[in-house]
DNA sequence: CACAGTGCTTCGGAATTCGAAGCACTCATC
DNA sequence: GATGAGTGCTTCGAATTCCGAAGCACTGTG
């Protein structure tokens, strides 16, 4: 269960995956996670060291560990099923019902 | 990648995961989430229904969506992961490198 | 009529996140 | 060796999110 609640930060998961591809300097990787803010990408870095998932290279550059490709591999179904989910948005336009909820906003 | 910023938010996976055992009622799910905030159980819920993983029984409580039960299914890989993950933490103790970190606090 | 349980809302304060700015350092180029 | 660009990383105030206790309206049940 503690690992859906260190996942359940936000970029944790964008940052694994970003970091599954290749070495990335941080300023690059803040790049690939949209922009994100400096400060809470140095302490998600931290943090996943700490988890070992993550680790810095010779060239300052970070890595997953094995143990940490080893969790982005398992998050492969994860992705897969996000392009069926996405398809089904597609298909399926928002219902009267949904829209019902007040000014309540919730961006995706 | 909307997928992981979704999934990114607290509370999300562990719901879903929650959900997926089983239809449950808004205060029972909250108790089963380790006594959550209200709040943010309400604004999760609505999120999970805007995206289609969740839907309202007619008694009133919640269930995960045939898509829902997919988006639960394809998180299995991350749960096994989890095990090893815990197993290997039991093993190898903090590294001296790790704690260098001076006075940040990241609890797990 | 109490009384307990439910789904859900409100709201003030705590915690997290953002984002712009800046520091110290390296490496080319001039 | 000065200048500039790029890097990893920090600081800090403001915006956003989260928390949690309290409460409302409703549905049984005794």
């Amino acid at each position: 269960m503690a690992a859906l609640d260190l996942f359940g930060r936000r970029w944790t998961l964008r940052i694994i995956w970003e970091l599954g591809n290749e070495p990335l300097g941080f300023r690059l990787l803040q790049r690939r996670c949209d922009g994100m803010s400096s400060s809470v990408l140095q302490q998600r870095l931290t943090e996943l060291q700490e988890a070992r998932l993550a680790e810095v290279l010779h060239d300052g550059s970070y890595t997953l560990t094995p143990l940490g490709h080893d969790a982005r591999e398992s998050l492969g179904p994860v992705i897969e099923w996000s392009r069926r989910w996405a398809a089904e948005l597609a298909d399926a336009p928002p219902t009267a019902a949904e829209d019902a909820g007040d000014g309540q906003r919730n961006r995706l």
